[in-house]
DNA sequence: ATGGCCTGATCTTCAGGA
């Protein structure tokens, strides 16, 4: 089975190119985040007709995520369990269900915005309550992953600058000693093939030409359990979705499972 | 040499993105 994760910014901007994606791409899950929707607003019918269950986590013009399936979607969880609130509200950046053999979280990680602002603690704990909702799925022995954009890039080669971003979020210590924490309750990365040039970047700014000078960040994530990554065949970034006029600025990430 | 965007709502201007 064939499932992917893809930050579209604004499913309602994206719906002609998503939906032709999934019929060219053979996808049969699919992680959504940045919906940009309530859930109201939600395309649940034309995806239907498209052959995809949805479950949507939205309530707005910010955030949102959704897992799309066409094999079964069930046991649907909306938001991490104790999960931080921003200013006096939990945000919609986490769903999660069971999609065949597999289950799955969808996850969109707060910005952080500066390393000095409110929202990059608040990153922090979000990431704290992740670990905390995941761990005992990640150490079970059933096909589990967290995927979505996790607004982290993992290490130095994972933005096409580093030197860039000293200071900045998205590549400090603690960030990446969130993920650590992550992988080390059973979860690995599931590296991506990048389909031009040399490192899977899955992020490219819309400013400054970043998609046509590859200036991109790799921040879109697979973190898979042994089961899960015991079953990857293959994994790429599909930076073609990146093209062209009505792009979102993330590309999406295709996973392959044996499954 | 420099700077170059996109989205939805509060809608000719802004917040947010990263």
């Amino acid at each position: 089975m064939r499932i992917a994760t893809w930050n579209v910014n604004s499913i309602t901007a994206r719906l002609p190119r998503l939906l032709a994606w999934l019929e060219s791409s053979g996808t049969d899950v699919l992680c959504l985040q940045e919906t940009k929707c309530t859930a109201e607003q939600f395309p649940a019918d034309a995806l239907r007709e498209a052959g995809y269950e949805s479950a949507v986590n939205a309530n707005g013009r910010w955030n949102g995520v959704a897992l799309l399936s066409r094999v079964g979607l069930s046991d649907i969880v909306l938001g991490l369990p104790d999960g931080p609130a921003y200013e006096t509200a939990q945000e919609p950046r986490a769903i999660s269900a069971t999609c065949g053999p597999v289950r799955l979280w969808s996850v969109y990680v707060p910005n952080g915005r500066e390393v000095a602002h409110e929202h990059y603690a608040y990153k922090l704990r979000w990431l704290e309550a992740l670990r905390k909702a995941v761990a005992a799925d990640a150490a079970g022995p059933a096909p589990f992953a967290v995927l979505g954009d996790f607004n982290v890039a993992p290490t130095d080669e994972d933005v096409w600058d580093a030197a860039l971003f000293e200071g900045a979020t998205h590549v400090t210590p603690a960030e990446r000693e969130a993920l650590a924490a992550l992988r080390a309750e059973g979860l690995s990365d599931v590296m991506p093939r990048p389909l031009k040039y040399d490192r899977p970047y899955t992020f490219w700014d819309y400013r400054e030409l970043r998609f046509p000078k590859n200036k991109g960040m790799r921040i879109d994530l697979v973190y898979g359990n042994a089961a899960f990554t015991a079953a990857v065949g293959d994994s790429y970034v599909d930076r073609e979705e990146r093209k062209g006029k009505g792009a979102s600025d993330h590309a999406p990430v295709v996973v392959d499972l044996d499954l």
